[in-house]
DNA sequence: CATAGATGAATTGTATGCAAGACTAGAAAT
DNA sequence: ATTTCTAGTCTTGCATACAATTCATCTATG
């Protein structure tokens, strides 16, 4: 049939997204902007009148961030915000590091041209937020030339996971960048990235982009994964004072 | 995700799992089971009329596998088993590899006694089904030997990742051993893993498992990707909405 | 005084109903 | 005969109602 081709052309037609979607995307974002922090709990009343829709759409919203992992939905007990243990945390900063540094390697092995292009600009503003000093821009921009990146390894799969997970630790890194006043040695070490991408160098450039992620804390995420023999990847919280 | 025992137990104490949670397991299990077949239509209301619930609980576990990306979510348009392009599948076993290899190389990094006497006895597991010649067992302890090395990464969190995405390409992979009668050649190349990991060894551990899970198909991979100039978004694209 | 048990309030889980968008088939027109 | 328009059916999306379970508070008891 001719006609099926036809059908398929039908296909940039804009569908209306779902409320569920969009809630997704809102309460995502609200979670990342940290106007939720973790160990909040996300009710779903309350959520239902924020946004002013039923408890139906809110619980999809809730249901699909708890099966990225983005939150924790409990059953029977309501969703919160994650809050991952240290070792549960170091764990998914070295998870990052790996697939990172899996980019890198396939973004040295496959640069384009318009990949380049990308990485150099995202890269020129992050030198531009430096020298302003302004570290929320900068923030943004590292995020840019991260993704980046990602997308430079030409495996747009691998590329969604990445970024997913940046998305994740998106509060935490915004501490690290914070805490330790490294916005220029961050600058520093992405340039020392783009070289050995360029340069087609596959190993280097994992490296870089490995060492750039954990800082320095692969060591130390080896200790306490040597020391702590159990770990506990509990949500439980941490949130009232120290249990005497 | 790191569904296992999600709601089974937490503090000893033993929570009901709701009717979504199991129907999930369900729908996923008669997914990977071959079931429903890629491209198959996931009716919500057949789904609901077979398991004896109504539409919100099927709705609910549709919408987490389609947040998971086991399956394909369609706004307005009902949910099908995901049929990645042949591109996208090569994307997803390329990933595939890179976190198998990760997991490898922080295996032989942290090898502890437990995780190589699990790793030993998946291993014989396989052997033992090679020596019957049955693949279907094969297939099943070939999954337990590949948990076995991301257990060993001692990181749970990695594990996780790698599971989930071993566990959507079952589907594929049980082709890829059927259709090349490679049980032998997969036994040995398990060998050769598990002697790099023993030996500590990172890079031979990461790339031999690297190439166990690519099979040859890396340099495939790498031509495909440089014939198709531009790739196509296909419904079963990815779900990072209007980012740009 | 502390702890265990029970009762009521609050919140989540599921079912049902209705509205709106998407698919199908048929008729009209070129 | 092919295409386009249209009407009807089917499916999904959301709201509401109710059931089930967890949490908090209070009381009784050692």
């Amino acid at each position: 049939m001719f006609c099926q081709a036809y059908g398929m052309e039908m296909q940039d037609r804009v569908y209306t997204m779902s409320q569920a979607f969009r809630l997704k995307q809102s309460i995502e974002d609200a979670v990342i902007a940290g106007e939720f922090q973790p160990g909040d709990r996300l009710d779903e009343a309350s959520l239902a009148e924020r946004f002013g829709v039923s408890r139906t759409p809110i619980r999809e919203a809730l249901l699909q961030l708890g099966a990225e992992g983005f939150i924790d939905v409990r059953p029977r007990r309501g969703a919160i915000v994650s809050v991952p243990s240290p070792t549960r945390l170091f764990e998914m900063f070295e998870t990052m590091a790996e697939i990172a540094s899996a980019c890198g390697r396939l973004a040295a092995r496959r640069l384009t041209p318009e990949n380049d292009a990308a990485m150099e600009a995202a890269h020129r503003a992050c030198e531009m937020a430096v020298r302003e000093g302004d570290s929320e821009q900068y923030y943004a921009d590292n995020r840019n030339f991260h993704e980046a990146i990602y997308r430079a390894s030409r495996n747009s799969f691998l590329a969604d996971q990445a970024f997913a997970l940046h998305k994740r630790l998106s509060a935490y890194r915004r501490i690290q960048l914070r805490a330790r006043n490294r916005l220029l040695q961050s600058l520093q070490e992405h340039a020392g990235i783009l070289e050995a991408i360029r340069a087609g160098d596959e190993q280097l450039a994992a490296m870089r982009l490995h060492d750039h992620v954990l800082v320095q804390g692969e060591r130390f995420s080896d200790m306490v994964l040597g020391l702590a023999g159990d770990r506990r990847s509990d949500a439980a919280g941490s949130r009232s004072g120290t249990a005497k």
